[in-house]
DNA sequence: CGTGGCAATATTGTCCGACAGTCCGATTAT
DNA sequence: ATAATCGGACTGTCGGACAATATTGCCACG
């Protein structure tokens, strides 16, 4: 049975300083954009050395809440970027050991979804980055790496035209996972290229021509296509 | 266009260090469960001084990629619990100031597909604990805030069940946001209980039965249901 | 031979003080 | 007004120090 008592956590003083200064941060009290008072401040007002508060303020920074522009010495309160937040998510992931199979389902989960949001909501400017990826996925001379980049670019730009920031969060992780799988493919299949080029030719055309329904099924048979396509490399080794 | 040159990026010591712990966990060149070596150990090897690689180790530590046993003194290395991993994506959208309307659509997306897994594949024990977090929406003591808790923990024990790793964590930072909107809910319709109650029922039930079209469907008149909830708590605000 | 207890040692959390490099703001020179 | 310059402020990094506590090795004892 459990303990009858919790131990009491006496959290590091780095901690502490960490939660203190989220807090405020996540309350909006210190707003986007606002700078941070210095370290030599920061010890000051919590009573602490400059060391300690520095290796509070690091766990602020690495989330993102903190951050630079560059070339800027003072720390501002910032929004962590989708690519801060989807690296940890995607490095946790890929210790875990996620298998195809369970990055192809929430694949197929989202990215038709995706899909379908970026035809009714899609901007020009949005359209023209998914035709530039479509394109450079296509162009001839493209190597692998180059491919497959243009792939992943593909699905983000898709997930950023649906104008939603939670489907584009939840879906940018998985994009790293993908990269080595559709390696793979393409570098053994043949005809994985032209399959995918044609794919993402007709969402294009669906987002475009906004119609909904036809992005979602073009999109979710594109999925379908990386689950046969990956079978077949595994068989060929 | 582009500038000629790129500024030259000089990492802090700190981060470098950082990259490179990190590039030997990932590439499992350092095992989970490795206990690390101690920081005058590693500040010796490289070569600098202990507050600078406790800085790189706080990063490191924050990302649930070291972290030590409850009174251990030494860090080892450990897998980003999903936990972790959540609660920073489920900040990062907060501040990104996600609407309702883009977290719904999200949901719409995953949870219908996890309940579709989960009737698949759960086990006897899975089934287990969504019943129990159903009966802790259901009993009439529960108070608001437990009652919430309660229908966060179903949608967790659902994708939990769905097998897929990806999905669950992926699906996990939604609830975050979602308890805010569910506790108004909650507090102002009299019959969202209910309803909630109700809709649990059946995607257990064909979770049970292992009918993965049933529970797919029941889940997605589940969380339409959130959004009709959410229209109506709105206007009678 | 295993084992519990104790002392020596190692390690972490925190502090202090210091210094070079660099960014910023103000002042001065053109 | 604009440009060059200068001093102060701030960060990144270093070295050393100390208390508290985890770990380890040792030894006596059953």
């Amino acid at each position: 049975m459990s303990d009858l008592f919790e131990p009491l956590n006496d959290y590091p003083a780095y901690r502490q300083i960490a939660n203190q200064i989220e807090e405020r941060i996540v309350a909006r009290s210190l707003q986007v954009g606002d700078p941070l008072p210095s370290e030599t401040d920061l010890a000051r007002q919590f009573g602490v050395n400059r060391s300690t508060v520095r290796e509070a303020i690091r766990e602020l920074e690495i989330q993102g809440l903190l951050g630079r522009e560059r070339g800027e010495k003072r720390l501002r309160v910032t929004r962590p970027k989708p690519q801060d937040v989807s690296d940890g998510v995607s490095r946790a992931l890929a210790l875990h050991d996620v298998t195809f199979s369970d990055l192809w389902e929430a694949m197929m989960a989202m990215e038709p979804a995706a899909a379908q949001y970026a035809a009714l909501r899609r901007t020009p400017g949005q359209l023209q980055v998914l035709s530039s990826a479509a394109a450079r996925c296509k162009h001839r001379e493209a190597d692998t790496i180059e491919a497959v980049a243009a792939v992943v670019d593909f699905f983000t730009a898709v997930a950023e035209a649906s104008g939603n920031q939670v489907l584009a969060l939840s879906q940018a992780p998985l994009n790293a996972l993908l990269s080595p799988t559709l390696t793979r493919m393409i570098d053994h299949l043949p005809q994985a290229r032209a399959r995918i080029v044609e794919a993402q030719g007709k969402i294009i055309a669906a987002i475009k021509a906004r119609k909904s329904d036809q992005a979602r099924t073009w999109m979710e048979k594109h999925i379908r296509d990386f689950k046969r396509g990956h079978e077949l490399e595994v068989r060929a080794g």
